[in-house]
DNA sequence: CATGAATGAGAGTTCATTCAT
DNA sequence: AATGAATGAACTCTCATTCAT
């Protein structure tokens, strides 16, 4: 019985991540949980409390900095060295590592990172470049000055960036393709973080 | 008594655009709009038909294709000689032209490309990417070799790049500066769309 | 200035009048009369406390009981000598001057004894028809033999065919036409009364 | 379960009906039905999908043509022979299954042909008067000369007759009453229509 | 007097949540 | 445990009525 139970709850689980993935918290609605396995509404509260609850049970704040560090750690978006100073192998070793976990929880990715209405996660992103520009700053150059940047600029600028690369990884785990692809599409993203459009088209 | 009329549709449409913004279309409650500017709800309809009618007299779709095509010719986004071949003054009037041209509809195009739930805009952005690759095409070169990416994966990657390209431009129109600032962190974007967080940090 | 106001209540009074005709009490809307002779809603209510009164003032309570009489002598629905006991021309004239009765309140008497929802003559047909047959009760045979019809059934055959006689008059009134076609058609409905078709069609 | 849900749905729809039947379509609110059953508004939409729905549920199209035959049939209006040539036997039969139809969809007929306010049936009577007058036009003279009415005349006078006597079958099936009454009257109906009051009265 | 913008009550509809079965 | 019918709060929209101008 224990179970069966365990069984369901875990089912419900999996139809939940994939609405609140795909209409994001306020337009998921718990019918359309229940219909995507085939269950009575009712049924729902069995196990879960509240929309709230179950929300929470499929993705956990403890997820956060969990997720915040895979990424900082994924990105080095600032950090021109990393790619250069580790041989190809060691390289390709770590980049599937990071895939892996950024592909088990792509669809809590999505959701903390992005589709976070009317959520606790709706500061996450911020967060995220906030640790992603503290982490990296001591390899930055205080100010970018072919552009005469000042430091207040200086800082937007950069939270605009890391704010593409975050959404940038996002797009890519919102796609649906093989591994493979993932990575090669990954690395050329890394590529393009490093020297634009330019590096990648020459 | 007519310019009072004049005064509060304008209002309304102001704090319209505001929480369409904020909310997007189907969030965004009409009592919303009303609290914003301390007036009754049943007064909207008194200038508006209803909450279709006031969206797209706020966002009308006669907007969509003139912001297309300045989207469109403000990026460049493949083309990497556009700021090398002219000089600085005409490249900066151009882009302060385009600048300006962005400023003055900063909420809307948020709205149409990226907070467009609900509304008939659903597609736009996909659309404006389609437009900057197909505009682009004859410039980018068959694939990137380096990385070994085929046709498709490389349709994927210029899809991703340009998504965050638009990214990028509607997250510098959401935050709050001066022109002057907005100008330099839209060139330095330019430069880290060639050249990548290198092409910026030397 | 009391002329000029008198003016501006008659306007409005004409103008409830068309529009009650036309819609009824509950879907005539302030506006809608308001619209027809191009002033204010507001201004409505300089002459009248509100809706219900305008109504009332339009269709006054101590028309009910006069129109009840105009048509109960217009009828004389079940007296067969009517018309053949006077001669042409004082039938015509007799005619004639209730049929300019009917003409004058024809409106009223749709609102009364058909569009009348809302309002407190809902109840104005049926003592129109108790009123006709109580009228005309002498007149009448204790039942009719041929199809063996009790005094219930009776009654309520009494009472169909009296509401009959007031919906043909009534539909009479709501058709646009000229006085004698009115009049023609107003006798012609006399004689299907008395002689049912067969005694038209002979 | 599923008996009850049954059970509630029937219980709506008869309630609608009533309700349709008393107020007519935009007058008819979703409480009116709700508390005619005692159970909340909102359950109604567990059962349909709105109030549109819920009223073609109760009062379907395809009723439409239906009744449309069933009354041209059972009125015979024009038709002075009908009664005379078939036998009393055969004649009573015709009659009771006519009535037994009539009497099944006396509410809806009365919705469709009078109550059709804001409903697809607004034009249903004129329709059926048109039908009536053309099924029946080769019985008709071309005018009745008695009165001198033309052509024009001769039209309204036959819609007025038509529009009257349609309103007097709905007006029959309105009051409640025993079948054998039913038929009783109905019959002395169709007497009073071919030889009006006298006709009744002799 | 006249205006028409403003209000507020009430209608139809949706959906998270409850609860009898 | 499971069902899904039932509830009620909240949203969009309408319109008689009020009131500042």
């Amino acid at each position: 019985m224990q179970a069966k139970k365990d069984e369901v709850k875990k089912q419900i689980e999996a139809a939940a991540l994939q609405v609140f993935f795909r209409k994001g918290y306020p337009d998921a609605k718990m019918s359309d949980i229940a219909d995507e396995i085939g269950i009575s509404v009712g049924n729902i509260y069995t196990y879960f409390k509240n929309k709230k609850e179950l929300f929470y049970a499929v993705v956990p704040p403890s997820l956060v900095d969990y997720l915040k560090n895979v990424l900082v750690e994924s990105i080095h978006f600032d950090n021109q060295t990393s790619f250069d100073d580790v041989n190809d192998t060691d390289r390709s070793a770590i980049v599937q590592e990071q895939m892996k976990l950024l592909n088990e929880y792509s669809m809590q990715m999505v959701i903390i990172f992005e589709r976070n209405k009317g959520t606790v996660y709706s500061t996450a992103k911020n967060e995220l470049i906030e640790l992603m520009i503290e982490t990296k700053k001591p390899y930055l150059k205080p100010s970018y000055k072919r552009y005469d940047i000042g430091t207040e600029e200086n800082m937007i600028l950069l939270n605009i960036i890391a704010n593409s690369i975050i959404d940038t990884i996002l797009d890519l785990l919102k796609r649906d393709m093989s591994p493979d692809s993932r990575i090669r599409i990954f690395e050329a993203l890394s590529l393009y973080r490093l020297h634009g459009l330019r590096g990648l088209n020459e």
